[in-house]
DNA sequence: TCTGAGCGTTGATCCAGATCAAAGCGGCCG
DNA sequence: CGGCCGCTTTGATCTGGATCAACGCTCAGA
């Protein structure tokens, strides 16, 4: 922790959408709230966004800052954090593929944002999106509905952080990672951290030797495998669902 | 902690809105998501709801049980919590006038709610609410706007879990009880605290003895004064935000 | 090939807050 | 009015995880 951010550098490269329907040949279309817009009006889909990138690193979203735009993610991974005056650092959790960033009843944002992997997504502006959400209230209801789910994982992750011990942390870090994408599947036994020990730290409220340290209990008991520092197999995943307490 | 909740006692008193247009004259319509029905619609919204009440200690929402309704708090106050497997309890937040809870997008309720001050409330079932957004967009878009600023706050209750002392917690609480109910005002100086110190450690992730000593610490150092268990007075406002780290 | 920076692991020690223990302190009921 | 029960405070001690310190690995760039 105290790990102090880099400079909120912000090369956003954004590509206006072209004459071509982006939004038609979208992989992630099915899996985000852009589902919601009916085939026929994709159009007025991808005239209200332009697409960009974020490398790396690279902060596209600055806490404080005002909340001209709202994001869709499209590719890649980024983390979403909130800093203390003094730099300690909590990670509020980790957006993937179809998540979307910046629900704010503030016109300033609430927490940072930045890449951990080469970052793809739609950028609306505040006032094309609200055009778009009084047209397709269909799409306001799906923005409802992600809210909702998130607000159940903040409320898990404030038990975790609350109550839970450092081990029951990465256990319910890992068994969660590991369900990551998959909808009413059973959770993949091996998988890869696009995260470092200490963006894991930051997000379990732990430090990065802790997890360091409970990682490598994990694995001396046989209950994980660590093939490579990013690769995860889990190898008893019912006393791994036992240690991270209940669900999750 | 470990405090074992009393039994999921529910003694739901549900009086069906009667041929008064209860909803007319709810004094809390104006701060609650009810107000996005217009007047001339209100004997629709009355319709689709019953009053009902619950006594402090009365839990009327269970965590894991089906969730065939949604409530609007239009009294008193509840906590609202989830539970480890072996008693562990972490208080979500605590909900008041004008709350609106049961927004979820699984079918069962994510956490608990129990009274903690006699509590009046509207109920909605779940289809009913469903039709009334359907008619209603406006009450979609308020929702949205409800269940984002929830998010946000969701988020500054992390970061106090995940990496603020016991001191800066304790701080940030009773700034931000200070800040209650008050829409841009001045925060109040003094104010009366409807939850226990139980209550409270369950909610910041602290002990009893740790919130008791802090508070007493705080006391013994000129920045609050406390005449009575539950009435705290803010002495020093600008040392109490220092300390609770910026906003909040 | 060498070098340095960033990430991860491991060990030694420390301390904030938990746990254990016991004593006020109201308020309610008999 | 007295006694009990639940809440709160205070003190003593313990400990999980933080902090401090050192080292190994990997990879990029010279």
């Amino acid at each position: 922790m105290f790990a102090m951010n880099a400079l909120p550098t912000r090369p956003l490269v954004l590509d206006p959408h072209g004459p071509i329907e982006a939004c038609a040949r979208c992989g992630v279309r099915s899996q985000s709230v852009c589902n919601a817009i009916p085939d026929a009006d994709l159009k007025r889909l991808a005239a209200a966004s332009v697409t960009g990138h974020a490398a790396p690193g690279t902060t596209f979203i600055s806490e404080g800052e005002p909340a001209t735009a709202f994001f869709n993610l499209t590719g890649g991974t980024a983390k979403l954090y909130k800093l203390l005056p003094d730099g300690r650092r909590q990670i509020t959790g980790f957006a993937g593929l179809g998540h979307f960033l910046g629900l704010a009843v503030s016109d300033t944002y609430a927490f940072s944002a930045e890449a951990i992997e080469p970052v793809r997504f739609c950028r609306f502006s505040r006032p094309r999106l609200r055009t778009l959400l009084d047209d397709f209230p269909a799409m306001e209801q799906r923005l409802l509905q992600v809210a909702s789910s998130e607000l159940v994982a903040a409320q898990e992750q404030m038990l975790l952080l609350g109550r839970k011990t450092a081990r029951e942390r990465v256990a319910s870090f890992l068994m969660a990672q590991a369900k990551l994408g998959l909808l009413c599947q059973m959770p993949r036994t091996r998988f890869t951290l696009p995260m470092t020990r200490g963006d894991i730290a930051d997000y379990l409220g732990l430090t990065i030797e802790t997890v360091s340290r409970t990682l490598t209990k994990l694995r001396t008991e046989g209950l994980i495998e660590i093939p490579g520092a990013a690769d995860i197999v889990i190898v008893n995943r019912r006393a791994m669902e036992q240690i991270a307490g209940c669900l999750v």
